[in-house]
DNA sequence: TTGTAGGCGTTATCAA
DNA sequence: TTGATAACGCCTACAA
């Protein structure tokens, strides 16, 4: 491994001077920059990070944290979509990024912890939020910039990216009334995570504001129990009144909800129309019916919350938030009435 | 940022003893020992990792090269899967794992370059094989340890995981022929990846061995090319004579290939049978019918990958390969003849 | 069992 | 415009 002074030696020059010439420093006659260039070219002399970064106490890195387990995480198409806009962003400014990984919440901690105060990264990025996780306690306490993919309860001094979840199923619940449907169901998702509070929150709303009453018998709140998800479903399909639509909070989830349906003999879209979101391909479009669902831009809430991460880092601005927008994508899953 | 001086300083002994402790080192009195931890505790110490790989040459962390383009890879439900396979085995280990970007060849390599030759991994997982990628050169030439999940062409001192292709591809065919198929297509995938020339090889062997004839009429090469793909599926389907079985490379081509046998008015199984590679999920359980298709155990290619990267880091072992089993994963895309 | 001193590869400060 | 020198935080002979 060919060091700065092994230049610098066979450049009849001092270290130092290398090491200017390697951050380009004005004060270096172009001469000896050229000269000290070739030869770090032929000797092929690359800059060791470990040794810079313990100087400049910046690594250049910024760490990943997926809701744990991994596992599950690349299950939903979701995840990787924001990792490559992670990807991209943080390529695009010369960042690396590292994963966080552990299986359960303790791991996870431990992972962040030994990555934030082993000082491997800069800074770094949740890709969701959850409440009372305790992850996010810990993000505060060893002071660490950070951003959210999420909308977090707490607002003062967090950096987050998200998208208008209210205003979405708002929109998308105004899109189904305006196609003739009165009664519309939803399944909520865990109420733990705030993307899903603000979707249901959403869904209120557009009842409310249309004069439509709510019915918890056909809003469904269990989910990611497949088991307990399939019969609550049905229980909903099969109350007093079948509603003629659903909301559903999670394209996967409204997978599922197809699948029950047809098993109980209704049509789609003719008896129960669905819309979606995530927009999940190829997914949507393979299905049949295609799902009509909400696109929500993951790669671009990925793409953001890195800008924003470093902006705060590079001391260029105080914390906020970045707010992407969503569009109903139409397909076949839903019908006029 | 607590280091280990003031440690040292507030035990009221020196630098190098406190060091000791960390590495648990024999030649000190546990008592010492004890006193040192109970101190590190309360001064919140966690050990800076730069300054550590500084002197110890070593990072605890792998370098993962997915693709060019990010974008494209996670496209596919295969490297999600990869990755979660890689980040459990390197966490097991207590590694790290850093992922390369690039969105072109020539960035891919930068990206590679500087992981490597900055010192930032200790060794290098490629998720997948392109012949003639030049990213294999590059590898070769930084000598860092690495491993390939996928079949190199020369295997001579390189570490690879890989399913048998020609075996899989060889038992598909062999699957449709005992269901007394004897017109079998085949989808054929870009023949740059060893994968799908492996595919291919065990598919002729199969027909061979079954003596049936080879009919390049209904072997289609193109691939990711949307367009290009589609008309050549077209013409595989019209041919003198329709196949009454495909195998297909990628469940991804084999949603397309059932778009457009249907869109011709086939009907699957009953018209075309269809075998496909990667058990994608839930993309195989969703479609209609549901697609028989060879599990390939993405995560287990990942998590191998890393385990005989670190027997070769570790100097355990010399390079060598390691080999993952598939099965067929029956569902409706087939039927008897 | 513990301490001293030097070094890992860079950068930054202060002189020259 | 350049060179010494110290420092970043840690590890490891070599001494004691």
């Amino acid at each position: 491994m060919v060091t700065i002074k092994e230049i610098a030696k066979k450049a009849g020059v001092s270290p130092s001077t290398v090491s200017r010439v390697i951050s380009d420093n004005s004060r270096i006659s172009d001469e000896t920059k050229k000269k000290i260039r070739k030869i770090m070219e032929e000797m092929d002399y690359y800059p060791n990070v470990m040794a810079r970064s313990l100087v400049s106490k910046a690594t250049k890195t910024i760490g990943i944290i997926m809701p744990y387990s991994t596992e599950k995480a690349f299950a939903n198409p979701f995840f990787p979509e924001v990792l490559r806009g992670i990807s991209k962003a943080a390529n695009n400014h010369g960042y690396f990024i590292l994963l966080s990984s552990g299986d359960t919440e303790k791991e996870q901690i431990e992972s962040l912890y030994s990555l934030v105060r082993g000082s491997r990264v800069d800074g770094v990025i949740v890709t969701y939020f959850k409440i009372d996780d305790p992850i996010f306690q810990q993000l505060k306490k060893i002071k660490v910039p950070f951003s959210i993919i999420g909308r977090p309860l707490k607002l003062k001094g967090i950096n987050y990216v998200d998208n208008d979840n209210v205003k979405a199923a708002y929109k998308a619940v105004k899109f189904l009334i305006d196609r003739g449907h009165r009664r519309i169901g939803l399944i909520r998702g865990s109420s733990d995570f705030t993307v899903f509070v603000d979707r249901y929150e959403g869904y209120k709303k557009a009842l409310e504001d249309k004069g439509l009453a709510l019915d918890e018998e056909i809003i469904v709140s269990n989910r990611f129990e497949q088991e307990g998800g399939c019969r609550s479903m049905k229980k909903m399909l099969k109350s007093s009144q079948t509603p003629s639509a659903v909301l559903v909070t999670d394209d996967l989830i409204a997978f599922d909800l197809m699948r029950v349906a047809k098993e109980l003999g209704y049509k789609i879209p003719d008896d129960i129309s669905i819309v979606s979101f995530n927009n999940t391909m190829p997914l949507c479009e393979l299905s049949s019916p295609p799902l009509t669902s909400i696109e929500i831009h993951p790669y671009k809430l990925g793409f953001n919350a890195v800008e924003i991460l470093l902006e705060e880092i590079k001391g260029k601005r105080k914390p906020g938030k970045k707010v992407i927008e969503t569009e109903i994508v139409h397909r076949k899953s839903v019908c006029e009435k």
